[in-house]
DNA sequence: ACTTCGACCTGTTGGC
DNA sequence: TGCCAACAGGTCGAAG
């Protein structure tokens, strides 16, 4: 369900609640997840003041000084603020009770998800080390993903959605800067010009920070740690829309799978 | 070093 | 209405 502007989303929604709050219980009903909750969650966290509620990508961070909580939200994954009385659902994994009536808890039925327990650095982490910039930040741009492009045949929507080349572009956001940037989501990553790529640098932070602005793409069932939806869907142009008109050719729009992903792109607009 | 594909899970949707 | 296959916002790790 997240990408970046989802996750980003969740991040400015929990930070007020979890910043400077002292945890005190931490509740595990399931264990297994993407990788499996360590032992020395409970141990670590417990009684400790969160400082600091960062994100790497799609990785949210949150900061005692005994170590950090690493927290990816997968494909179905959310994190909310409730009140300590709501009781918890069949896919409710984890809350984290702080001073006070509420809490944070971890939902995700299809356990794509995982929280990492991390007392080095977090950005030394093997999940988090060799991740791409982030595509908000000024070390990436388009003469970046033409340097990093060179030699490389895999189409560039897997191209753009590869964490090691970029974070934080998943399949609604690829679809969408390709199309803004007019490039066709099969072309050869290697095979782009450097003056193509400036455009789609530009596109990719645009889509995303457009997104992160209206609260994030709620399709089904994202919403933000305050259970409201995000307002970004209404502003999709290929993402769902197979068959219906380019808003920019009126043709209809095709669909194919590009590494297993759902790919939507108009093939007038898109070379 | 790069590309492709299976795997991990549950819930929803669409066709018959 | 029921059943079943296909698909869903991610991404790691094995195999080629």
């Amino acid at each position: 369900m997240p990408e970046l502007p989802e996750v980003e989303t969740t991040r400015r929604g929990i930070a007020p609640h979890v910043r400077n709050k002292r945890v005190t219980a931490i509740v595990l009903r399931q264990r297994q997840l993407r990788w499996p909750i360590s032992d020395g969650l409970e141990a670590g966290l417990t009684n400790q003041i969160i400082h600091r509620v960062d994100r790497r990508g799609k990785y949210l961070l949150l900061s005692a000084d005994t170590g950090t909580l690493i927290i990816h939200l997968g494909m179905s994954g959310s994190l909310r603020i409730v009140n300590t009385d709501q009781l918890a659902g069949k896919h409710d994994h984890v809350d984290i009770e702080f001073d006070g009536s509420k809490l944070l808890r971890f939902t995700d039925p299809r356990r794509f998800g995982c929280l990492l327990w991390q007392t080095e650095s977090p950005l030394s982490h093997p999940l988090l080390r060799e991740l791409g910039p982030e595509p908000l930040s000024a070390a990436f741009d388009g003469l970046y993903l033409h340097r990093r492009s060179l030699g490389r045949s895999a189409p560039i929507k897997a191209f753009i959605m590869d964490s090691h080349v970029v974070v934080g572009v998943g399949n609604i956001y690829a679809n969408e800067a390709l199309f803004m940037a007019g490039i066709a989501p099969h072309r050869a990553a290697g095979r782009i010009a450097l003056a193509r790529y400036v455009r789609l640098a530009e596109c990719i932070k645009e889509v995303l920070a457009r997104a992160i602005e209206v609260g994030g793409t709620t399709l089904r069932d994202f919403t933000n740690s305050q259970g409201e939806p995000g307002y970004f869907k209404q502003s999709l142009r290929v993402y769902g829309r197979a068959g219906e008109p380019c808003k920019q050719c009126g043709e209809s729009l095709r669909e194919t799978r590009l590494g297993q992903r759902s790919t939507v792109y108009c093939r007038y607009c898109q070379r």
